[in-house]
DNA sequence: GCGCAAATCGAAACCGTTTTGGGCAAGGCG
DNA sequence: CGCCTTGCCCAAAACGGTTTCGATTTGCGC
């Protein structure tokens, strides 16, 4: 249309200096008019690389369940990713079938890379991945002490060292964990980090005073009730997640107790958008937290875990960057002191 | 390494009828133990066909938001796409670069096809993907009644038109609407049905008695209060989402009324995966719903929607469908009779 | 006016597939 | 034996860009 070639096109659209002034705004100009765009898919074999990261969220523990972190999480990693030009390809697969979607993704070159979400005990994604040799960033850690990936993830065991630390500290010998399935990572740090607490005291852990489940309202609620229930039952609630707790505040209202006087309750908070611990940020409320808790933005660690990986994709050298946060404590309503 | 040409493996590997049995299987073999699998993009780019689907996830409406119904509409489309062979690429747009996302997607021609996801009053991407040429399907649909293009809706109209009759039969005659944003339209349409079902009875409704906000926990928290603070407090809630439903309960328990006995409420339960209203199914439990609710599965939505837009793509001549879902109507134990 | 560097553009190769249009041998039929 | 089909395979042309290499023009100093 111009009486251009298509490498001067390329060149004008690329930003490449080797054109004139003139004759990229005449093609802008033209490309904008008629709505011409470089396809994605031809650039990507010409250039070698996908523009895209691949995402692979496991759905079901047996049942059909997705994890609700990961909206906030995909949320941050999105923003990251328009930013800077990429595509984010996710894929949603049975829990079982999760290798296979990772081989896939890493062998039929539509991405440049790949988050991994949630690692476990022996996770093989990650000895499959390095082979692969396709970049990737790890959400959460493996078990055993990693020393050649990089992730980002909270101090999940220091987390709830201190929030068991600071319900003992209010008096209560009685705490119940309410975690999330244990053969999960960030579960197993977290169960470590209380029980730690506990024999720091002098104090073991009462087997019928933890219970490993997947977070749902409903798991919270049935653990709780069902420990609320018994003899002997928990003063305070050391509960892995905002929705679990929901549950958990729900069994304490059916047996006519009060949270936060007759019974505490300290949750983990991953500060999803929808559903903010008391009055989100700029609401101007003065209504303080709903719970105490430890705290840590997920949107914000999707937001990282894509920054990092990025940087690995395009910057050479890679850098393996491996980043433990530490979570907030704050203190809402939810906790008070424990019975004399 | 075989001595085939690329042709031969292409068809080998393809399925295709004119190679022999036994060279099929030699590539077949070689492909598995050299990890060799075509690459996407150079397919993609041969065949005219990107193999994904594109979905524009809106982030805040002013804040920074992410519904939280995407992640199981996502799970939902993701397990069709995953059976049929396509990708999933998302992007993660703030609110008012929604347009450019989708123009994006529709020319650079990495996806065959879209997901458009609640529709607004005026809404402009439903003209631009028609002059595009995209196939897409609209999970919601347009204020205006739609004639040519496909969706899958609930018929809200209806399901709050049914709750507001239920409060009433009860004998409740103040009863609050706390709606999703009122732009949206399915936020609309329940307004209307609640509209209707009290106008059949001669009633009209307070404004101090509806509230239309971000359907978060928080917002569920603030308007429930300031209602139940006034005069005339209502005697029933009509709630548009789960979890703003969930700060209701904390309103009201902070009153120190209890929910289904003082105060009823009827929600709207989009069926989260996480968030099971009552026991969920197959846990076996025989705790009947936590809410009395209007209900129908975003998930099998997100299937259906997934599955219209693979048979508009594959199958020619493109078929509009149009389906309006019946909600089902469960009673739990958060209603009760009104006041004398 | 000349030589040389810089600016500007185009031709052609290439990315890794799929698909079209044969080619060649074997087999069936008259 | 010749012809036609069938079975199996390959060469080459797309697909729509990017990039390398080279050509041509322009600018500048002398």
């Amino acid at each position: 249309m111009l009486g251009l070639s298509p490498t001067t096109v390329s060149r004008a659209i690329g930003g490449y200096p080797e054109v004139k002034e003139e004759t990229r705004r005449r093609v802008r100009e033209a490309a904008i008019a008629h709505g011409y765009r470089p396809n994605r898919r031809a650039a990507s074999l010409a250039t070698g690389r996908a523009m895209a990261i691949g995402h692979v969220i496991p759905t079901a523990f047996g049942h059909e369940m997705v994890n609700p972190i990961f909206a906030d999480f995909i949320a941050g990693a999105g923003e990251v990713y328009a930013g800077a030009g990429y595509d984010m390809l996710l894929s949603v697969v049975p829990d079982g079938d999760e290798e296979r979607a990772y081989r896939q993704m890493a062998t039929a070159g539509n991405v440049d890379g790949l988050i991994v979400h949630g690692p476990r005990d022996g996770d093989p994604r990650i000895a499959l991945l390095r082979g692969a040799g396709l970049p990737f960033v790890v959400h959460g850690r493996a078990p055993v002490e990693p020393t050649d990936y990089s992730f980002v993830d909270i101090d999940n065991r220091r987390a709830f060292r201190r929030a068991t630390d600071l319900l003992l500290d209010l008096g209560h010998r009685l705490i119940a964990l309410l975690n999330g399935i244990e053969t999960m990572d960030f579960a197993r740090r977290r169960r470590d980090g209380y029980l730690e607490a506990l024999a720091a005291r002098g104090l073991g852990a009462r087997v019928d005073l933890t219970a490993s489940a997947e977070m749902t309202e409903h798991a919270g609620h049935a653990a709780a009730r069902r420990m609320l229930d018994a003899d002997s039952p928990p003063t305070a609630f050391l509960v892995s997640s905002h929705i679990m707790a929901l549950g958990v505040r729900r069994a304490i209202q059916d047996r006519g107790l009060t949270m936060g006087r007759d019974v505490s309750v300290v949750i983990h908070d991953d500060m999803l958008s929808y559903l903010a611990n008391g009055a989100p940020p700029g609401a101007g409320g003065t209504e303080g937290p709903v719970f105490t808790a430890t705290r840590s933005s997920v949107r914000a660690a999707g937001r990282r875990c894509a920054e990092i990986l990025l940087a690995n994709i395009g910057g050479h050298p890679p850098q393996v960057v491996q980043e433990i946060w530490e979570c907030e404590l704050v203190l809402g309503g939810s906790t008070g002191r424990g019975p004399p």
